[in-house]
DNA sequence: GATGGGCAAGTTTTT
DNA sequence: CTTGCCCATC
């Protein structure tokens, strides 16, 4: 993270704030520091206190400063209490900087601010307050993504559901959507929920809520929606936010999504119409690059509208990006029809025009890359100071192979997250059976992770008795292991597992967390399990759940830091060195470098076709903000580059440079001279000749071991999803078959699936002793059983 | 119950 | 060309 006043961050004129400039002249003007810092339209931005404000702060004018100000300005002012502010921001990183910034300003009395995070960890601490209301225990679990859809597999198998013609991850994708907007199943539109599986779209939602429901688990939609619900079905607690929430300032306002829209428009309410509706919200309309997953521009597009009496105030003066980058970026986002319009500008210098290069393919446009910041390192530039910003992550191989070559340090941004990786996740499965024992997504995870012989037959088994009877995995396998439904093996490996839990579930009291986690992961075997691949990338994996242990050390216990994990946790990467930053556009939003490199400008792939084809024009205008935030994040240097050839799918394609090139102006663009190096072609026979055998080793270069780790992530995190390929039957007809109790006495006729025909010889609750006619005498369960006339 | 071969599909990503 | 996922085999 850059040092939020470093100079450059924002500002490359105005005073540091807190520094001895900023102290004398607010001495002078005697007004506070974080007002001295300000320009006039950032100043307004901060001192307008009642009533709906939005400032539209365009790419480096200062936006996180002027929320940070104006926090410290209500506070200074008395106006409010920290913890009668609502502060809230889409990422966790843009919360923790926030809040970093605003103790620079305050000092320690930020600390109160209880209600700065994000919308989704802002909605889990209201939920959790209020679970009960929502039917929800307060210590609901948050899946997430990859939950999600083995969650959803469930229920398409239970549902006979064709998986390959509609994929866990399509309806994923389509509940996600139908959240993002608001919507429950019963409010789905019936045109979109006809489109999945034949119109069971709706009915699978229902289903899925209904899994979740008793999982005691949400998914990240359900964050927003729950508490929305729970908001509108519970006045008294919406009055009670209402007034708790003195203000409310919002970041990356064009982010929101609908869902979010109506969150923040519940609790700006106020119950007089005479009250202020104090909130803030700070976004770019130029900046909406997420409308592909649900961020709804339209929000910040109708603020005027939707908040009667709104301020509007522009922040154009930009203190990042010297003359030329702004007149280019302005002049090709100036090409979009949907936007409230402003315009970039700097006192600063016109400095170094965009640069526009052709190339012949992706190789040689790697190689050009390399060499310009090899130059640009040679003139003193610190390598941290430049990124190479790609549309998709494929583009990243070619450079990532490019600079292995040199030699040169990258890192590329936005890789699996810590808390994503193979052991990462297994570890917390293993902590969440602990913690919650009717976790069943946790249980099924780990139950044969290290191998235990406990595979698909056995699982089903206890899927099925579990389904039978309404209660958790873990619960039903306690009473199958006192039975003989399982084989001997199994039957002694889950009681094995069982008596582990049992004896880890006591201890959560009586010893530290982070000890009891260790142990947890010693004494299942899941560590032994890692030590004996003896692998360098084992290696790696036990070193990441060491410091998934040591991070555990943080927090007051369990629970707190489970609740930190599914939201919260980031991967730091923190290797020494200076590197180059490879990363996407997208997640290069919000960040700043001195030169920045955009390769791939071609018609297909930037602007993406698959964009144009679902959005048509909207599509090519979001795209278009795309080259905006990509060409704003440059503070002197933008190059951009296209290639005449690149491989798509393993087949050498021709492309033509993007329509974004012809956007730019003219003025402020260099095309790059074509004798430099012997002109494109010339540098295309050699890149041919020099690279052919340049890779022997390619499998063991960083990007294809994190291409080959982040595939076996995903396939091994599949492979502990239960296969409930079960009675086929839906739930309320199978449970028909259970057993009302009472329904055995001694001397009945049973049948039963495996063992067959017998007689009832002792009860002991739903405990049957059984002679069979052939099996001889078993102890099985009621629910396995039916009665003969 | 584990392991390997064969087949579709292939942007962007946070919570 | 690659990669994830399903199914058939030992």
């Amino acid at each position: 993270m850059t040092d939020p006043f470093s100079p450059g961050d924002d500002d490359l004129s105005a005073p540091r704030p807190g520094g001895i400039a900023a102290r004398a002249l607010a001495a002078a003007r005697g007004s506070p520091d974080w007002l001295a810092a300000l320009n006039p339209e950032q100043r307004e931005a901060v001192e307008t206190l009642d009533g709906p404000l939005l400032a539209l702060a365009g790419a480096g004018t200062g936006k996180t400063r002027v929320l940070t100000s104006r926090i410290a300005h209500i506070l200074a002012l008395g106006r409010a209490r920290p913890h009668e502010i609502l502060a809230v921001t889409f990422t966790n990183k843009a919360a923790r900087e926030m809040r970093e910034r605003i103790a620079m300003l305050i000092g320690p009395a930020a600390e109160g601010m209880g209600w700065l995070g994000t919308f989704h960890a802002i909605s889990a601490k209201i939920l959790r307050r209020h679970a009960e209301l929502v039917d929800l225990k307060s210590n609901f679990t948050i899946l997430d993504t990859d939950d999600q859809i083995r969650l959803l597999k469930q229920v398409l198998k239970a549902e006979n559901i064709d998986e390959k013609r509609w994929t866990a991850r399509v309806l994923a994708y389509l509940i996600d959507n139908w959240k993002n907007r608001g919507l429950d199943a019963r409010h789905v539109p019936a045109g979109e929920a006809q489109a999945f599986a034949n119109g069971k779209g709706a009915a699978l939602y229902t289903l899925y809520q209904e899994r979740l429901k008793t999982l005691n688990a949400v998914d990240f939609g359900d964050l927003l929606l729950e508490t929305l619900r729970l908001l509108r079905e519970n006045p008294d607690v919406l009055r009670d936010y209402q007034q708790r929430f003195k203000f409310i300032l919002v970041d990356e306002y064009q982010d929101t999504n609908a869902a979010q829209y109506l969150w923040l428009r519940l609790l700006v309410q106020r119950a007089e119409p005479s009250q202020p509706q104090n909130l803030c919200c700070v976004g770019d309309d130029d900046q909406s690059i997420y409308g592909w997953r649900g961020a709804d521009v339209d929000n910040i597009l109708r603020f005027e509208t939707d908040f009667p009496g709104a301020k509007v105030v522009r922040l154009e003066r930009n203190y990042r990006s010297t003359g030329h980058i702004l007149a280019a970026a302005s002049h090709l986002i100036a090409r979009n029809r949907d936007r409230l319009g402003k315009t970039l500008f700097t006192d600063g210098e016109w400095g170094e025009k965009v640069t526009v290069a052709g190339v012949w393919d992706s190789e040689e446009e790697a190689r050009v890359v390399g060499e310009e910041i090899e130059q640009l390192q040679r003139q003193g530039a610190s390598l941290d100071d430049m990124a190479i910003l790609v549309r998709a992550s494929f583009q990243m191989r070619e450079f990532e192979e490019r600079f292995i070559n040199l030699g040169l340090p990258y890192k590329v941004i936005g890789g699996p997250r810590f808390y994503e990786r193979l052991e990462i996740r297994d570890a917390l499965a293993y902590l969440r059976c602990v913690a919650q024992p009717a976790d069943d997504l946790a249980f099924e995870r780990i139950v044969n992770t290290p191998k235990r012989g406990l595979g698909e037959s056995t699982l089903q088994t206890v899927h099925e008795y579990a389904r039978l009877s309404r209660i958790p995995l873990m619960q039903a396998a306690r009473a199958l292991v006192e039975t003989e439904e399982l084989k001997p093996k199994p039957r002694g490996a889950l009681r094995t597992l069982l008596g582990d839990f049992s004896r880890w579930s006591a201890q959560i009291a009586e010893k530290p967390h982070y000890e009891l986690a260790e142990q947890v992961l010693e004494e299942s075997g899941y560590t032994d399990f890692w030590k004996q691949e003896r692998t360098v990338e084992a290696e790696g994996r036990l070193e990441n759940l060491k410091e998934l242990i040591r991070s555990m050390e943080e927090f007051p216990d369990l629970g707190a830091f489970l609740e930190h994990v599914s939201l919260v946790m980031d991967v730091e990467n923190n290797e020494a060195g200076a590197r180059v930053s490879i990363m996407t556009l997208h997640g290069a939003k919000g960040l700043e470098f001195d030169t920045v490199f955009l390769p791939g400008w071609e018609e297909g792939l930037f602007p993406h076709q698959r964009s144009l084809d679902e959005n048509g024009r909207a599509g090519l205008e979001e795209e278009r903000r795309l080259a905006y935030v990509g060409v704003t994040r440059a503070r002197r240097r933008a190059k951009i580059l296209f290639a005449s050839n690149r491989r798509i799918h393993g087949l050498w394609q021709s492309t033509v440079p993007s329509r974004f090139v012809d956007d730019l102006p003219v003025d402020h663009v260099q095309v790059r001279d074509e004798a430099r190096s012997g002109g494109s072609y010339g540098a295309y026979a050699q890149s041919r000749f020099a690279n052919i055998d340049a890779f022997g080793s390619t499998y063991e270069t960083p990007g294809w071991k994190r291409a080959r780790s982040r595939a076996e992530q995903t396939r091994a995190s599949e492979k502990g999803a239960p296969s409930s390929r079960g009675p086929k039957t839906i739930e309320g007809e199978v449970l028909s078959r259970a057993a009302p109790a009472g329904k055995f006495a001694p001397g009945a006729r049973i049948f039963h699936q495996k063992f067959g025909s017998g007689s009832v010889a002792a009860v002991d609750g739903s405990k049957l002793t059984i002679d069979f006619d052939k099996a001889g005498r078993k102890l099985v369960l009621d629910t396995f059983v039916e009665l003969r006339g």
